[in-house]
DNA sequence: TTATTCCCTATTGGTTATATAGATTATGTA
DNA sequence: TACATAATCTATATAACCAATAGGGAATAA
């Protein structure tokens, strides 16, 4: 499971994403128009810009946006900000690699060989999920109401 | 990412997925030749047990064996056993299913649209993932090993 | 210089992960 | 029956992490 956190980040970037204007936005305005505790989602924002997703501005006027546009802000890249690698295995990911004290060979175990075929295909599809395209998502599933 | 619990369940199913006998084998056996605390362990068996995979006789000649053949035993029942959903939502589980307190509508949310396809992309991938087709992939990169 | 807003540090309460220790129950065999 | 074997049950310990809150500091714009 996603933890809050990651849960959290997503939801406030894509009410971010969602707007068409780039004007920073206020933590207080995102915590009630999304329901996040405002303490809270000032952390998640605040490390979402150390990561350099976010951008932020102090003062009146000020608050948070989008650093890069929507099309090249992902899931996959959220996710290990927050939850750390997305494989299962650390022997399987990349940057995080670490050998599994109990492994015999690596080179042969099917374990591994299975959870390194879950690992690319999740990576393929939380790529794919841009903050773009999940806006899109959002729009097809209002028209696939609308026209019932 | 797993928890130990999970990947030790697994290692020790493929253990004895990978004998051709049926024939119980102690936990001591399993714990030392796949490098698993003991006690531990014991705990894993047991829960496997209650969960229907693993079948037991106590005393002399006795231990564990698998209650059901390779085939039938797969990955995806094995990681609920201990880590619950597969989804990362809980709104897009189907035994677990939860709303999200933060959701203003969920037949329009593009995040959980994402997740709902993730989650059927793992779930094949991990259904297929029998212990059986497990030792056949260790099979084949051991003779991809030695064709070279 | 004042109001606004992000930024930083610390702390809290609760839950979960990863085990270990010791006693008990069931089983096969001499 | 007695004994050794091996699973089963109960309890405990420790560390880490999650989710959230509190309070003040620092930067910025008007």
């Amino acid at each position: 499971m996603l933890s809050k956190k990651t849960k959290y980040a997503i939801v406030a970037l894509v009410h971010l994403a969602k707007r068409d204007t780039k004007a920073p936005v206020v933590i207080k305005d995102i915590a009630e128009a999304e329901h996040i505790p405002q303490k809270f989602l000032e952390a998640i924002l605040l490390e979402l810009k150390n990561a350099g997703t976010l951008s932020s501005r102090k003062g009146k006027g000020g608050g948070y946006y989008l650093h890069k546009s929507p099309q090249e802000i992902n899931l996959a890249d959220v996710m290990r900000i927050f939850d750390g690698p997305i494989a299962l295995l650390p022997c399987v990911t990349h940057t995080y690699y670490e050998r599994c004290d109990e492994c015999k060979d690596e080179a042969t175990c099917g374990i591994r060989d299975v959870f390194m075929e879950l690992r690319a295909a999740t990576v393929d599809i939380l790529k794919r999920a841009t903050l773009a395209s999940i806006v899109n998502r959002e729009m097809a599933l209002i028209n696939k109401l609308l026209q019932r």
